[in-house]
DNA sequence: GCTTGACCTTCCAGTCACTGGAAGGCCTAT
DNA sequence: ATAGGCCTTCCAGTGACTGGAAGGTCAAGC
């Protein structure tokens, strides 16, 4: 299997995939060619890390999710020490994004939005009243 | 006024305000030593920036709006548009946070956390059930 | 055997908005 | 004169890719 099944196969990019070899989250093989042949180890690889990445884990934590998924005496606590403290962060970002929405809301409401130069969203901006 | 002073009134790293003149957002005067001199004018102009940087607005859409801003003859429309756009943005980025931070409360909700290592979580992220 | 086009390879640069650090000049006080 | 605390510029790194150039390989058709 090279890389464009592969990229099929996990709905990745390629670039995306030769971009985790760059950095060692896989190792696929070389063909005598040496084209990047992957088997199914690999495929089943990608596609975790292609979840783990959907679920917002940064790389670092893909690299010690994957590590630990391939150890047969990890501790789950381990697991979920990393996925809480991602929750945490996502939950600060969710946190200070809906600030900004309720915010944004309230001065595009009160923007009149036509041709006259008088805005609350810049008066917003330039003074803190 | 110099960068420092400035750094202090804006609460920006000067930094992040040699970084705003280098991109052309801000154009400080310079003094015979070569030293960035900040007017009243600069310091509104940097404590607007620093206040749409907070909504989240990214640089380009702040070099918009400082434009704007300084154009008597702007229509509010223009401000708005941007404003909106942006709203957007953030609005998709909460849903899909909502979303990773649900499936990831669910994943830490039944892992058990201890040495054992059976976990739901890397479950998950091995196959789609 | 040759060409064509679709693969594959590596490497370099760019994204966004800073941030850290090095190397060196300037200013004030002692 | 020296110490330290400013200031300057420039280069490199962040995270996670992404685009593109330059060139090698492969399979099909003539």
């Amino acid at each position: 299997m090279n890389i464009s099944q592969a990229a099929e196969a996990t709905h990745l990019p390629a670039k995306t995939i030769r971009y985790y070899e760059d950095i060692g989250l896989i190792t696929p093989d070389r063909g005598a060619n040496g084209y990047r042949s992957f088997s199914d180890t690999h495929i089943h690889q990608l596609t975790f890390l292609a979840r783990a990445r959907a679920l917002g884990f940064p790389v670092e934590d893909c690299r010690s999710l994957l590590a630990l998924w391939e150890d047969r005496k990890r501790a789950s606590a381990d697991v979920r020490k990393i996925a809480q403290e991602h929750l945490g962060a996502i939950e600060t970002k969710i946190t200070d994004l809906t600030a900004m929405r309720d915010t944004l809301r309230h001065l595009v409401k009160t923007c009149a939005g036509d041709d006259r130069p008088d805005c609350p969203i810049l008066n917003s901006l330039s003074s803190s009243d």
